[in-house]
DNA sequence: TAATAAGTCAATCAACTGACTTATTACGAT
DNA sequence: ATCGTAATAAGTCAGTTGATTGACTTATTA
């Protein structure tokens, strides 16, 4: 009757409905794209006759959204927080920028193959309707604040404008790799890296050149 | 009757209805997200009381978000061509960033404040009802290329792979970090970067810096 | 000026969507 | 074991969608 949050007291079988639903919709958000793909569609891909299961269990198509991020979120703050732990020298810009990939493109490779949470990703990055749906969700974990605070110390002397912005750069990249990684996996076609390692090695390569471009300082105004 | 491709015989009425059409669709889309936005929504904030006035002129859809990117494509790369043709010193790796980057912002700070362009383009890269609309499109332009050719030459070291793999990370950048900023600039909200020219500038730091990061060889398969 | 075409309008269609209602089934607490 | 309730199924509802239709208006041409 009321949605639930998680797991309060719902039963094995309504368990098992979440789950199923949480999957289909993921693919199919991932495959079709998440405005194209209708609470109906979801219900009938996850088994179920009932055309407002997703309803029912989640209430509206944005908090089903919500539901799918969260998901995900605790097993890659969980593999962050250990790549964190794991840093062999904090003050190797590097080591950082591996903190920053490699949990996302781990959890995408034990996702099974194909995985969907990339590509479904890019579409909350990109689609106004959505961007809201997480904007501080995904961006006030602890351990992110704790890597972008590792950047930091490593390159103290980047204005901090300068700062914020190569931190966004960062992460469009990665989400939109990510995703483009996955669609070739997926699609079976030709793709640069071979694995989700090799992908995150060159992302990782990237990100570092990224940090560590010398900055232009801009000239005063000169033009109207 | 038929649908038009662009301006055939098409009379001065029938221009300013397609001109009004595209207007609002773009920053409908914008603001909205292109799958949450309906045909005649867009007829409605055209001025047009037909319902049908979007397909009547442009067909289905992916048509108008077709027509919508020409509309860009042009204009962008005469600028792209014009950027080349400026170059003082083609071995310049900055030079040839500038030349991806410049167009773009020039064009966006030329299409009025706010813009709708990049937010709109950031959709169609990311929703995948809608990348194969432009997947060869945008990609196949002879200006474009060409840059692509400058970096190789600039950067003769980098393998092919590693080469297409940041070239398509620079894109992304490129895209979202537009729609980034016309975002903030819509919005009147903080942006790292105060003018299109600004922006540009940390853009094309950063994709030196990203052409330039060294590539970590690639260990043989060592785990299962 | 008459004839033809292009563009616009208003009404309508079937299909689809989310939400609602009712009935049945399965699970868990007692 | 049973009883109450959560969960599912099935049917219905009004609203919206893209598309089609025919009538009307405007522009071009003969």
């Amino acid at each position: 009757m009321v949605i639930m949050s998680s797991q309060d007291g719902e039963t094995r079988r309504a368990g098992h409905t979440r789950v199923a639903i949480l999957a289909a919709a993921e693919r199919l958000f991932a495959e079709r794209g998440v405005m194209s793909v209708s609470n109906r569609q979801i219900s009938d891909a996850a088994g179920q006759g009932n055309n407002t299961a997703v309803g029912y269990h989640f209430g509206t198509k944005h908090d089903l959204v919500r539901a799918i991020v969260r998901t995900h979120e605790e097993p890659i703050e969980h593999l962050r927080a250990a790549a964190i732990e794991a840093m062999s020298d904090p003050t190797q810009i590097r080591e950082w920028a591996h903190c920053l990939v490699g949990p996302l493109t781990a959890h995408l490779a034990s996702a099974g193959s194909p995985s969907w949470y990339a590509r479904f990703l890019a579409q909350l990055i990109a689609d106004p309707a959505l961007h809201e749906t997480i904007a501080d969700e995904a961006l006030s974990s602890a351990s992110l604040v704790a890597i972008v605070d590792g950047f930091n110390r490593c390159l103290p002397q980047l204005s901090a404008e300068v700062h914020v912005e190569r931190s966004i750069m960062a992460r469009h990249l990665i989400v939109n790799m990510c995703a483009e990684h996955e669609r070739a996996l997926a699609t079976r076609k030709a793709t640069p890296r071979a694995s989700w390692d090799a992908a995150a090695t060159g992302l990782t390569d990237a990100i570092v050149g990224l940090y560590q471009a010398p900055v232009t300082a801009l000239a005063p105004i000169t033009k109207v």
